[in-house]
RNA sequence: CGGAGUGUGGCUCAGUCUGGUAGAGCACCGCGUUCGGGACGCGGGGGUCGCAGGUUCGAAUCCUGCCACUCCGACCA
């Protein structure tokens, strides 16, 4: 992409209403626009990020068997009057009329509408397990919707949904998406650590928070720093196999949130020298909850004996376009966003210190054709705006590699080449750059 | 939902107390000088001062009502 032909609306200076980092750089970088309070615009350099999240989620739930498909944002009332959740969901819940007088509302999850469709094909034990999962915009009217998008009314997420025959096989899918989430937030350059969770309206006994550490996280965690060492399962890993010792080693340790902290058990169970107090962002959540929706909605499936019973069920979310905000809260510095590379906008952005100058330009379009043709997707800033302003853009926008061309150094037959993470910086000649980016 | 605030050009804000026909910086347009870490000069465009009603010769400014948004707290993917 050539930034002259983009749209990328940065600040200058800093929005009054933004106080906390990944708000106020998302403003900043022109990747958000605010529409009404906690509801967003997403520019294109934002959505480009946003993208890069929901594909890594799904890679993750794609490879741990579960099965994509799109529910839509409305939902009947009487789908929610089954589950009994239609009142007790309270003024969260946005509801809608439509002009035939019938009550909808903008779903907030969607639990009831997947029992609903799994209940309508599923009649038999031998059809399982089976994990249904979409990406889509959720709406919960927050009372006081903040942090951006790190507490939006509307955002997007990951939901899935496990079904089950019995209580140990619907354990072992609760594994599949535990490993899953572990592997998903690594692949994002986050450390994310499971803790035990309440379960809250969803209901269930079984569940687990998964919490980015990140220092200007929204609330306190208290955990064995020991977690943050354990090996995060490689691409490799047997979904079809037993994962409960892999679940098991990263539930041994003590990691709490706050408001379940205990800390007669916390130090009894974890050594002075290993406790560690961070802040945390909640990412993700796990439940297993079993007949709490297939029993009221009458999901049941047949066993292997010959009785109908309810199906097992658990479910699953991750905060999509939460994760933007919790990654730039956790990966940023003064000059701007530090973006992993996973899920950067674009790869390396070109500075062109002179467009016009016919060197320039050529080393320019050379460095642009090579990074596009190797998947890099580089980001040229062939604007006439001052080197100083292209340098603080590129910052502020973060994208991992800046190679930096101008006509001082190809006099002498070299470019720069800057590391966003490190700052580190090396003046060697283009081609080198090009393949250390590419190494 | 309790408490505290704020609404003036795209952004950050001054002007409101003490009423007199709307300003600054940044951004934008034109010209020129510049150009390796957010340059400078000259000229220019852009604002129903959140909305409605009221007081007044005259309202961004005073009064009443409403709306929106933000912050702190309680609550939540």
């Amino acid at each position: 992409m050539r930034l002259s032909r983009y749209f990328l609306p940065v600040l200058k200076q800093n929005p009054a209403e933004a106080q906390i980092a990944s708000h106020r750089l998302m403003l900043r970088a022109g990747m958000l626009r605010q529409e009404a309070a906690g509801i967003y615009a997403w520019l294109p350099l934002g959505y480009r990020v946003l993208r890069k999240i929901e594909q890594i989620v799904r890679e993750e739930m794609d490879r741990a068997g579960a099965i994509e498909v799109l529910m839509p944002t409305l939902q009947l009332a009487d789908l929610w009057r089954e589950s009994g959740r239609y009142d007790d969901y309270g003024a969260e819940m946005l509801r809608i009329t439509d002009r035939h007088e019938r009550e909808l509302l903008y779903g907030p999850t969607n639990e009831e509408m997947i029992t609903e469709i799994f209940r309508a094909y599923v009649k038999s034990y031998k059809e399982l397990p089976k994990n249904l999962y979409h990406i889509q915009w959720k709406f919960r009217d927050e009372q006081r919707p903040r942090f951006g998008v790190m507490r939006g009314r509307e955002f997007l997420m990951k939901d899935a949904y496990s079904f089950d025959v019995d209580d140990e096989r619907g354990q072992q899918s609760y594994n599949r998406m535990f490993v899953a989430y572990l592997r998903t937030f690594q692949r994002m350059g986050l450390q994310a650590a499971p803790m035990r969770a309440e379960t809250g309206p969803i209901g269930g006994d079984l569940s687990h928070e998964f919490i980015v550490l990140a220092q200007t996280g929204e609330s306190a965690v208290f955990l064995d720093r020991r977690m943050l060492d354990l090996p995060v399962p490689g691409e490799d890993v047997d979904y079809e196999g037993d994962l409960s010792g892999i679940v098991a080693d990263w539930t041994r340790l003590y990691a709490a949130t706050e408001d379940v902290h205990d800390p007669a058990r916390y130090e009894r169970e974890t050594a002075e020298a290993d406790r560690l107090t961070a802040r945390g962002i909640e990412v993700g959540q796990t439940f297993y909850f079993g007949d709490k929706y297939s029993r009221p909605m009458k999901a049941n499936v047949s066993g292997p004996d010959g009785v109908e019973r309810p199906v097992q069920m658990g479910s699953y979310g991750v905060g999509v376009s939460r994760l933007a905000g919790a990654i730039i809260e956790a990966s940023h510095d003064e000059a701007g966003i530090i973006w992993p590379d996973a899920v950067a906008p674009f790869g390396v952005g070109i500075v062109s210190l002179r467009p016009g100058d016919a060197a320039v330009d050529a080393a320019c379009e050379r460095a642009y054709a090579a990074l596009t043709a190797t998947g890099k997707e580089p980001l040229l800033d062939d604007t006439d705006e001052r080197p100083g302003g292209k340098f603080a853009t590129m910052d502020l926008i973060g994208l991992p590699w800046q190679l930096i061309i101008g006509p001082r150094g190809l006099a002498d037959g070299v470019v720069e080449l800057k590391r966003r993470r490190t700052g580190e910086r090396r003046t060697l000649p283009l081609d080198e750059a090009l393949a250390a980016i590419s190494a």
